[in-house]
DNA sequence: CTATATATGCTCTTGATGAGCATAACTATT
DNA sequence: AATAGTTATGCTCATCAAGAGCATATATAG
């Protein structure tokens, strides 16, 4: 089966590593950015050692632990791009760009809170200053309604296919009956990116002297910063991937101090999830679902009544359950007419 | 950051790409296996071509469907493999398998019914062949009683850490309040793999020259058939991450015919995630979801009231929403002394 | 002591989910 | 044709999770 492949020159593929390192300081996400070739924000990355690294999650730890002095807690593989086109930052890695492709396996680490600033050219940025489109916190960005979604509209218009074309933008900003689904946060991007409305698009068109969209440039101005390469596109799917995660594993604890008020806990997750939610619901879901304790103790803030500090329960190690679509599975006796 | 870092031989990195190729077939949930090297079954595998392939998927698809004539609908990245250790299957993409680290991109793809059989040596084999322990249709296999457990116990024991890897087996095998969690595929085969009771535990170690584990190897004689390379640990992830994706993207339909029965789509839920649903309940919600239509059309078994047939309806096409740890959003008005 | 600002406690409503009884609609048999 | 056996469907109940928002408790700042 595999014996019929034609054996291709191997030797052209490199594997560098990319690490997303998301953090929660201030209530705001942030992530590690570094300055890029040309200055732009980038992902800290590196090559991947195969002599050195017996496994891509060690070399991620090794090199980032040792350019920053970040310890790193939780990680977890994100994703593998190889795409063609993402060569751009070939110069880093190889001497001869032009022949080779590169991959990049992309991680999602995070770490307890910045603790300083430690590694040099190095900084934590909002990720919002990225998506300025995810932030829904204080209320619907009004740069969705009036320049992202006419602009799409409009390029949907556009193509052969509009009603598909309609159907991605409606589901992925929200505007069927899900709602807005925050852990879309890559769909989001990446229709804007096919549409021309992040500069990336237009930067990566140009370089690869494809023909520009007939759409305008100036718009990709107003949305976000741009990063090198395709490290926006990676750190949307940490995003959405960590969105996604909150619901189905404690993973938020990964970002706390040891002891914390359950309104830090309610602010860190909206910082993360973007938007805000109902205080005594959300805390009668976390005292209910047993991860946390109460210390004892409690802490006073400007004013007001003080909050009690609570602390990650022993449950919390272990994960948490999920849910779903609907799988209703036979719980009790096995008798009635079952089946 | 990230100049510091030294330049590797990047060179010596080789890109594979693996593809499990699921289906349902006969209320079975079947993968597409091939002959290894050895004769071990093994996941239809392929170099990476990066001249040819402009992107990974592209490359998936172009192999699959060149060598099995099956026209691939849904695809999705699963994981990167790059683990040292996994290099056994060096020797069939590589003439200098000893200089050169082989990392693999694995990739999901469902197929609708196995259409006859196609391709030469390759064969379609129930998964459950190779995870005995994870069919629980009928009931729990007691194959996890008798024989997986206490090997798993005595293995926690005998470690340095008795109380984290009781924790962890707990945790897998449905031992906690969460009771059995059918994603976890992935973590279940690790841990057998750690303990040694699957083959390829022994093979492998054997391979690198470390010393055997101190169980009993007999025990993995009955664990399953074992498959070539790591593939075995591929297939646990694309089961794990089938079985969740069924819990919140409308996934399953790409497994069934165009008209079904809602006892067909039952039987299909069910062997993908390996236990019986109820069928009233699972009927109710299918019905509700929106996701499906009837046809007016109704099919006639041996016996019994006959069924009315269904097809996906267009909404379908739109995937799903999500759901998990509680994340009370605020819906209504921002009247009240909310926040 | 009073006005404010948070933290917490609780009640109510609605909808989803787990169970299982009751019928309906066919085929195979007496 | 009446009876059994089998699978499809319809529905009712009970329980629990989640969305909303009023009411209190406990501080700080005049």
């Amino acid at each position: 089966m595999n014996d019929a492949d034609p054996k291709p020159d191997l030797n052209s593929v490199t594997v560098g590593l990319n690490a997303v390192l998301a953090t929660v300081d201030d209530d705001t996400p942030k992530v590690l950015s570094i300055k890029g070739h040309d200055g732009t924000p980038a992902i800290p990355y590196g090559a991947f050692d195969p002599v050195e690294h017996r496994t891509f999650e060690i070399g991620v730890r090794n090199w980032v632990e040792r350019q920053t002095s970040l310890k790193l807690g939780y990680i977890e593989q994100l994703y593998t791009f190889g795409d063609k086109g993402r060569e751009a930052p070939a110069a880093l890695l190889t001497n001869d760009p032009s022949t080779t492709r590169i991959i990049s396996v992309g991680y999602l680490a995070l770490a307890r809170s910045p603790a300083e600033d430690r590694a040099q050219n190095s900084e934590w940025r909002t990720w919002y200053e990225f998506f300025p489109w995810e932030d829904w916190r204080a209320s619907e960005p009004t740069l969705i309604g009036e320049t992202i979604l006419p602009a799409l509209d409009d390029w949907a218009g556009r193509g052969e296919t509009p009603t598909l074309r309609a159907e991605r933008i409606a589901l992925a900003f929200g505007r069927t009956s899900l709602g807005w689904e925050e852990e879309r946060a890559l769909d989001r991007y990446e229709l804007m990116y096919e549409a021309g409305l992040v500069h990336e698009a237009w930067r990566d068109r140009r370089a690869a002297g494809l023909k520009l969209p007939s759409a305008d440039q100036s718009l990709s101005d107003v949305t976000g910063t741009t990063m090198a390469s395709d490290h926006r596109r990676i750190l949307a799917t940490a995003i959405g991937r960590l969105r996604g995660k909150l619901k189905y594993r404690a993973v938020i604890f990964q970002l706390m101090a040891d002891q914390f008020t359950l309104l830090d806990l309610q602010k860190a997750v909206e910082a993360i999830v973007g938007f805000s939610l109902h205080k005594q619901n959300f805390r009668r879901s976390v005292e209910q679902s047993g991860l946390v304790t109460k210390t004892g103790a409690s802490v006073q803030q400007s004013s007001g009544r003080p909050a009690a500090l609570f602390k990650v329960s022993d449950a919390a190690r272990l994960d948490r359950a999920m849910k779903g679509l609907t799988i209703p599975r036979v719980k009790r006796s096995p008798s009635a007419k079952q089946s």
